[in-house]
This record gives structure tokens, C-alpha cells and sequence, in this order.
DNA sequence: TCCTAGATCAGATTTATTCCGATTTAGGTA
DNA sequence: TACCTAAATCGGAATAAATCTGATCTAGGA
């Protein structure tokens, strides 16, 4: 998914494409990793300084309702926003220093199939399954 | 785990054990769920009316690096937090309407294991995996 | 009973996120 | 191409969660 694609998908849903929009979007889709809020706003500023916490907010969680953006809430209330660039669900190896983030190709469905069915009394909306740590730029300056 | 086995702890590691740790640990033992801060503090003010967020959020805090309590960051970024009943690590079933949750005895290690054999660069620190939806009581009332 | 490190209280502060009203603009239409 | 309007943006104010601060209090050891 680049980014043209992703305009089209946009225009497709009728969602006006601004430069702000395009410029987020152009920031997620630049390194495959997490980003806080403030990072993707500072960023977007390098270009259009008067943009806004507002206008990233709000496109992040746009995003958000259209499955383009996943965010995650770190340990410690920290939340982070990553572009969703599967076609498919998936979990994350995340570093807990830069915030980068490595896909991974593994999802514990069979936990969730055995919790499912010994629950059926519970209706299931969704998981979360994340993997901490440091990675290997990161684990040597761990203070 | 009850009430005076932790109180016993917790002055085992030199920790003071004020009347508002103790009644802390009772609504967080009362029943088996996650809790928010809020939550914790109006139901400690029953007894003690002077209770401050302060005093929560500091108990909650060494509750959980003492491991007497486990923290949860819920979609959206609401923090709960719960007694660390189980002996050994264990993840939930979240009703995300009334809060309630559950232990599940299965855990993804074998996801878990795979991910620490294909990235041994990168240092695990720990993971996440919790299941969200509606519990039988909740089901029906999602509007 | 006294003493002191540590705990509490109350309110101020910080930080992340959302809201609001005025202004601007993307994109459809004539 | 110019116009129109719903939607988006801006800037700052408002809100909410969590932490900090400084004065006061107290659990538990001597």
C-alpha cells in the first residue's frame, strides 16, 4: 500500500484529501514503525508549520475509523499510531527506547479458537498481542 | 492471596501499612476485576472521605512494582488495574462495558517462543495478550 | 512514649487530548 | 472557470488523567 493508493482509497470513501492529510500520511508511510502524536506533528510542521495538535488528532483518528492507522497503547499510557500497512491482522515487536516496530507473521489463534469456544457466553470483539523489549540498536543503552 | 497474607508482605519488604493501603487492597480483592483509579478512590471514600487521588495513584504505583497489582492499558487509553491474583503470569478476558475480567489459563508461548527464536537480536521484555468484548451480563446492553 | 522516615492531604501543575468558534478550502456543479 | 457548501483547519481554550509540592501526620521501631 504506498501512497497513491491510499489517496484513491481515501477519495473512493469521499474523505477530502488536504495537504495536511496527504502529509501525515506521507510521515506513516516513510519508516514502518510507531509514532506518538507530537512526532507526527512536529514532522508535518517541517512542511506546514501552522498545522495543528487538533488536525493531527483528528486525522489519526480518522484513520483510525477507516483501518488506514493502528494504534497501540503502550505500558504507561503512552499511544502510538502506526500506518496499517497489511492487508491483513497482525501483531507487532515493538522497542520500547525508539519506538520502532517489526511486524511479525505470527497470531495466537489457537489460544484464541480454545478461549472462544470455552467461552461461548462471551462475545469477542478483539485482541491485543504485543511483544516489549529492546531492539538491537537500542538494548545497549538501556540506563 | 487475601488480605492478611499481603499485609504481611508488605511489611516483610519494610512497607508501612496504613489504613488506606489496607482498605486499597480490600476493594482490589473484593472482586475479581479491573479497576479504575476513580473507581478505587470513591470506593475507598466510603470509609475515608479524605482519600486523595494522590494516595491511589502512589499505592497503585508500588502495588504494581511490588507485583501486587498488574496495570492494563485499555483501547482508547483508560488504565485499569487489578489484583495479581495468580501465582505466575496469566491474561484476561475484558468485558469493555463493565469492566469484569477473567484469567485464562492459556498463554501464547509457543508464539512467544517462536518470536524469541527468529529475532535473537532483539531483547524480550515482556508481551501482552488480552481478549476484549462483552460479557453474558453486558451482551445484550451494547447500544 | 518518643522519634523519624515515610505517608498523606489538598491543591497546583503538567501533559495529552478534545472541544469550539471563526476562517479557509476541497471538490462537486453550473 | 467561478461559485458554493459541507467539511476541514487553525488557534486557543477547556478537559481529564496523572504527578508534583510543601505542609502536616503517622506507622512502627527504639
Amino acid at each position: 500500500m504506498n501512497l497513491n493508493d491510499t489517496l484513491f482509497r481515501l477519495k473512493a470513501l469521499g474523505v477530502k484529501v488536504t495537504p495536511q492529510r496527504q502529509e501525515i500520511l506521507e510521515v506513516l508511510l516513510g519508516e514502518e514503525r510507531y509514532y506518538s502524536a507530537e512526532e507526527i506533528l512536529k514532522k508535518v510542521q517541517a512542511r506546514y508549520p501552522a498545522v495543528s495538535f487538533d488536525t493531527v488528532y483528528r486525522t489519526l483518528n480518522l484513520f483510525k475509523k477507516l483501518g488506514l492507522v493502528v494504534e497501540l497503547n503502550f505500558q504507561g499510557g503512552y499511544r502510538r499510531y502506526e500506518f496499517n500497512h497489511a492487508d491483513r491482522h497482525h501483531h507487532h515487536l515493538v522497542c520500547l527506547k525508539c519506538g520502532r516496530s517489526q511486524k511479525l507473521a505470527c497470531c495466537p489463534t489457537d489460544c484464541l479458537a480454545g478461549i472462544e469456544e470455552e467461552n461461548p457466553e462471551f462475545a469477542i470483539t478483539g485482541h491485543s498481542f504485543e511483544i516489549y523489549g529492546y531492539c538491537k540498536d537500542c538494548r545497549g543503552q538501556v540506563k
